[in-house]
This record gives C-alpha cells, structure tokens and sequence, in this order.
DNA sequence: TCTGGGGTCCTAGGACCC
DNA sequence: TCTGGGGTCCTAGGACCC
C-alpha cells in the first residue's frame, strides 16, 4: 500500500485552506514620526538620514548644506515628489531638492512607536510576523473565517484605526491569500490604504505589474529578466518554468514562476531568534591601514565593545566571529573564524577578529569596518566561556 | 558628489567522516 | 594501478530586504 506525504495526507484529510493574511506597513514610518514632534514641517519635503544633522534647534537644516556619505532612510512623500528616495546618498539628493528640511535619525523614538503599533495590533489580532521596525504580517485567518473581501476590508480597517489611535501615524495594509501577494498590494494604494485582493484578481490587478515589485526580485534579478524580455509580472508567469530554470537556477527559477502566479505558503512566523548580531560603521573619511592604524585600532575596539553590550543585553553568545571590510573602492570583503566555544565579551571578540584581520591583504584605504557574531546560543544554555588572557594584536 | 547599518538566505567548494 | 556516495561543518561572497 502507498505511502503519502503527510502534506499530501493534509490535503486528503482537510478541506482546502485559503487563508487571509494581511501585510501593514508604516507610511513613511521615520519621517512621520519626526512629524509628530515638529508638527509645523508637515507638508515640507523633509527627509531622514546621516549622523548628526540638525532639528533640535529652531531652524531647521536645509539639504543643500549636508557634507558626508549619508544616505536617506525615509522621506516624507512632499519629498519623494522632487524624485528623492530611501537609499539615496544625501549629496546625490541635496542636487535634486536643496531646500528639503533635513533630519537625523531617532532610532529610540522609532522603536518606541514600533513596540506601540504592533502592541495595537497584537491587541486585535494576535498573530503577528515581525518584519523590522515598521511592517508586520498578520494572519487574519481565524478572524476572517470565511475569507470574504468584505470581512478582510472591515478588519484592515480596524486595524487601522487602532494604529493611528496608539501612535497618531497612518500606515497601508494589504490583504490576500498569502504574504506574497500581501505585500504586494500593501504598496498599491500607499499612503493610508487599504487593498484587498483575491486570486480572481491576479490577471487584472497583479500582472500588469513590474516584476520588480515582488518581494525577492531585486536590481540583478530584474535586470537579467528584462533582457530576457520579461518585464511584468504577466509575462513572468507565462514565461515556460522549465526555461526560467535554465536562466536562474532549479531553485530560484521555479520560485520565479510559482510567485508570479500568486503562489506562496509561507507560514505567519510568530517567533524567532536571531541569527547574527553585528556591528559596523563607515568612516567620515577613508582611512590607510598604517598611517591611520591608532585611529582604526580605536574604532574597531569600541565596535567590538558595543556588539558585546547588545549580545549581553540580548542574552546571547556566538561560536562564529567575523570581520567585514569595504574598501575605499566599494570593494568588500569578509573573513569569519569558528571558535571553539561561544563568546560574548569585547576582548574575544576582538581577538578572534584580529585573527580574521591578519587574513585581510590591506593594500587600499578602508572606507567600512564591521564585526559579527553568528551561530548565536543563548548564554544560559552556553557551555562556560574560555578565559584566557588575550594578546595584543593588529592595530593595537 | 556616488553608495548607511542591520539583518536573512542561498550557493559553492573543500575538509572530514562514514 | 582503480573505484562511490552522502552528510555536515566551515568559509567567502552575493542577492536581497527594511
């Protein structure tokens, strides 16, 4: 007698299952924050990003007057008008609107109105997927027994409302069969929508879109399509499977195909832990590896002490420490060493990065320094450090 | 005037073991 | 003289996302 799957015994057993999951995201989340503690900039173009910019006087800094290698990490959409967006380098964006109003990144106050609308949201509907500090998944599933378009909106709604009741902040939602298509159409009526799609809906409303949108297609991705001729999303679902796979791998290339046909049963993960910790900073000016070597000793040091504080203020330890390089030209380099226990304290990692350091051949100025803890335990399940003394090593 | 900082996942080769 | 294959860990790089 044959034996199935137990997915394919699911399937036997159950009734099918059409879930309602719905993606929220906040509209400009930074920027918007910002607006609620200078309530007279809204309407402005005014954007978020670089290290220390101005706001905290009565005249706010203008764009034109930014020196340094930042970049935007929101704009408000007054700002996104003048052709400025998230990621853009703040000299790049200064040509294309000077007078936008420029601010510095509040990362405290941003999480705060994190946990505060996703606490507003848990509140309403519990199963809640973390997606960084301004979108969440939900799975509306058991509220929305039946799936109907109706009920989907009124929830949305609610959710909505609840948001801009906790946080004074307005934020899109989408809400389909799965997160795919979910946070697909939480970008198609932003700000302060809300679009509910069904799998009726794909031909009219999903595939005459760019592939790019979907979530996994990036620049590389969607370039190679384009010159395969493939530019919508129309047009990747009838692209044949067994062809995308010759051009982007067995995986990814059926992974293309299954996403342009709205196909994705990725759960709503409620809980996880984290993988990695890092730390990194790019340097005002690029540094050289001799001449600079007090100046690079000292901020690989502090970036070793500040990864130790979050493993210990999240609770975790690593086996895995690395060091991460960008040269002055944008080249980058990796070198990570296992050890063989965790460790969770400055002066280990610091070692164990100096040891990946020596591998490094430094014959170009360093524009970028980051450290890295993976293959993270909890401490309290760790097995007791190593303690032995560390010795001095390059840059000291 | 190029391009932040924090992550996840995938690939691919080599070591090593059974 | 030769011939197999699978599994896991480690490492480096890269695509992608927020």
């Amino acid at each position: 007698m044959g034996h199935n799957s137990p997915a394919v015994t699911r399937r036997l057993l159950m009734p099918a299952l059409s879930r309602s999951i719905a993606h929220l995201d906040m509209d400009a989340f930074f920027a918007s924050v910002e607006l609620l503690r200078y309530p007279q900039l809204r309407g402005q173009a005014v954007v978020v990003g670089g290290r220390r910019a101005g706001g905290d006087g009565e005249d706010f800094p203008r764009l034109a007057t930014y020196v340094g290698r930042g970049v935007i990490t929101t704009a408000t959409y007054e700002a996104r008008a003048l052709g400025v967006h998230s990621g853009m380098g703040l000299m790049k964006a200064a040509q294309l609107a000077p007078e936008a109003i420029l601010l510095s990144a509040n990362f405290d106050a941003y999480r705060h109105y994190s946990r505060l609308f996703k606490a507003a949201v848990r509140a309403l509907a519990p199963q809640v997927e973390d997606r960084g500090i301004d979108e969440i998944y939900i799975d509306l599933s058991a509220l929305n027994p039946d799936g109907s378009v109706n009920g989907a909106r009124q929830i949305a709604m609610q959710l909505q409302q609840a948001v801009r009741d906790a946080t004074g902040l307005s934020c899109s939602l989408g809400v389909a069969p799965n997160k795919l298509l979910a946070k697909l159409c939480s970008d198609l009526d932003k700000p302060a929508g809300i679009t509910v799609v069904t799998a009726d809906d794909l031909p009219a409303r999903i595939w005459p879109l760019p592939a790019k949108r979907i979530n996994g297609i990036g620049p590389k991705a969607a370039a190679r399509l384009e010159e395969l001729g493939i530019v919508t999303i129309g047009e990747l679902a009838g692209a044949d499977p067994a062809w995308l796979q010759d051009h982007f791998g067995e995986r990814y290339g059926v992974w293309l195909s299954r996403a342009a046909r709205g196909e994705d049963e990725r759960p709503v993960v409620t809980e996880s832990e984290p993988k990695s910790l890092s730390r990194e900073t790019t340097f005002e000016r690029d540094l050289h590896p001799k001449n600079d070597r007090p100046e690079l000793s000292t901020r690989f040091t502090r970036l070793c002490e500040q990864l130790a504080d979050d493993l210990t203020r999240k609770g975790y330890v690593g086996k895995t420490v690395g060091l991460k390089l960008r040269f002055d030209n944008f080249h980058t380099v990796t070198r990570d060493q296992t050890l063989p226990m965790p460790v969770g304290d400055a002066a280990a990692i610091r070692k164990a990065a100096g040891e990946c350091l020596k591998r490094v051949p430094l014959d170009r100025r360093i524009r970028l320094l980051g450290v890295k803890v993976s293959s993270l335990i909890r401490r309290d399940a760790a097995p007791l450090p190593d303690e032995r003394p560390t010795q001095g090593e390059l840059f000291d």
